[in-house]
DNA sequence: GATGAATGAGTCTTCATTCAT
DNA sequence: CATGAATGAAGACTCATTCAT
């Protein structure tokens, strides 16, 4: 009938109109992440991003409340990604230390993937405003106690010697891979081809430590 | 005599006065190093360190070029304060690991005496301007030379595993630290009563790992 | 059509944009040269213009780099404005020096129908800052070469004497000109309604000079 | 006697006292016009001047109210300077028009001997403030009267012609004196080496015209 | 929805002048 | 008197945000 033609009609165009939204807003998103990659987010302007993106000031502002907005989102959903690289470790399971560097290895590929927003994530956020430090420490806080969590049952479960201060030795790791990705995929002064290498050299310090035999 | 008595005056001025410039000098540099610790260096403003220092705008300009000017400052003497902790370990000393310890305590202290400055290196300075990331890469070259040359020189005296990939493995160690140093002095997240409780759980975790037994 | 309807639309709303972009920099420079003729180029600050304009700070700059750039708009502008008043005069045709006493008599029109921009050309550009004066400069170079062109070109068609040091002479009929325009128009302390008075005047004085007879 | 010989020893520190301030004060007024006529007048602050003077800021203050002060005392001394050049010409005297040359040779004499003043005078207090103005005002009217007077007389005795507008003369005369100084010993466009030179090209110029024969 | 001109708050920086030593 | 540190008014310039078209 005529009513539903007319809906159809409407909801197509209503979709369409949607999905074109979408588009720019990813292609904002995209092209901010390059220029922040780039310049570096604290001298990166409003402007900046248009003119990369070709897009007048206001229409900017109809997909964003501001850089700031833009920069939350980056960080949000690249939070999200890594997170969900990493799977629970079942500590009785099989091979409880090969899906722990299964884990690593995947969040060691997202950020060669994704050098810019691993930029964003490793240099610009670090003290850019309180709500990106909050999302920050939220990480933190995640990563520290799926750590401890770990050590705490991989203790248990003999798997690991049961330090004395659980807390210090999660930073320590969490420190151990911040920095050598940092330094990888960041600044490139370290150049690890592969991420297993990388995993593996990890692993052998953490796991074995530098003593001798 | 009335040209001594009149030199003496002379200098006394002088002297008088130079003291009171650096007096002032370092005043605007502590109240500076407060503030960025307080509100950001990247929120902080030139007005929001007179006001803090109760000081004129134009006298502010007759100490320094500008914010940045104060930034640099505090960094680089910072910086070289924590260098001049270090001291060259003698692997064929006595005790090696203990020099290495003793290094480590020193630095913990330092920054634990001036978590403002801590605040800035760890946070206000990553990806803050081209000139403070040059001196920070200088930094970070420094350690890590240092610690690939230790981990080299360890090996040769047979003192620890000879490890395939010293750079990795460096930038870990720095990692360690750098984490555990941040947690504790900056955001408090770890609570650290006693450096040398610090130092045993980041030494045990990398000389022995985690390996059982 | 549709599209051509909508296209039409763009064009005209780039077209009317464009337009009104170009009414306002007129406007300003319009105004700005009133501020400058009524309180000098250099007491002006941008403040005094965008009063005067009833503008915003933010407005100016998307229009003129600052106030340097207005100033040397509207000398650049007056300049070309004069230079195109003078037309070459051919010595050997009917009425060599009629011809110059009209390219005389249309530049002190100009003059007097833009008061604003004659003070601003002869008491506030001089001394102004190196860009003006260099332009200024090539203005007299112009002037220079022109008189002395005549001069040479006269001499040799028999139109006028033969002078020894053409460079003086150019130099002090030009100062001339300037100075009585400048007293004409800018000083008012010469009260001159009709520019062929002032022609004739100049001209007299420097055709048959003050010798009796 | 003990008073009279405390009161001209009083007297003498007095003296003294005096001609070391009128010393300084020269020295000041000296190191100004250097400086002015090297950087202009618009561009040199107080802090230039002590520079060049080797003399504190406070020192400065108690000499001059501030830049302007020194400033309006140079022309002022230098116009002074220029007028006391000048002797009244007796038009019924034996050689008027060879007073009237001698008293131009006098004026270029003077410029060309002080060229920094000359500078100040030609370019820098062109639009300088106020004060300035109707002081060049002044020497202009004094000027003008002069030559205004003159040309009465001349044509009066029968040297010169009886001009119609003899204030326009007048200006279009002093003109021509304003632009070949300032070429001459300002900008150096015109080399002469001899005022004489430049005195004859002028008389020449003002008394017969171009006109041939 | 897209556009880009207009806005004005916020910062930075200079420099003439004062005044305690 | 000489000194030079301190002052703060004045001005320049940027840039995030709004809004009429």
């Amino acid at each position: 009938m005529n009513t539903t033609s007319e809906n159809n009609e409407v909801d197509g165009r209503t979709r369409r109109a949607r999905e074109r939204r979408e588009r720019r807003r990813a292609q904002l998103l995209k092209v901010a992440s390059e220029v922040f990659g780039r310049r570096g987010y604290r001298s990166t302007s409003v402007n900046d991003v248009i003119e990369a993106a070709g897009v007048a000031r206001g229409t900017f502002y109809q997909y964003f409340e501001g850089l700031d907005a833009v920069f939350h989102t980056l960080i949000d959903d690249f939070v999200a990604t890594l997170i969900a690289q990493v799977e629970p470790v079942n500590v009785e399971g099989p091979d409880p230390i090969g899906a722990m560097r299964e884990n690593l290895t995947r969040v060691v590929r997202v950020l060669h993937a994704h050098p810019n927003e691993a930029t964003l994530l490793f240099r610009e956020a670090i003290g850019a405003d309180d709500t990106v430090d909050a999302r920050l420490a939220e990480l933190d806080a995640f990563m520290h106690a799926m750590v401890v969590g770990a050590l705490t049952r991989g203790a248990a479960a003999g798997y690991v010697r049961d330090v004395a201060r659980k807390d210090i030795v999660a930073s320590a790791i969490i420190g151990t891979l911040r920095e050598v990705l940092f330094q990888a995929v960041v600044t490139k002064r370290l150049s690890v081809e592969d991420p297993d290498v990388m995993a593996q050299a990890i692993f052998e310090l953490g796991y074995r430590g530098l003593a001798v035999g």
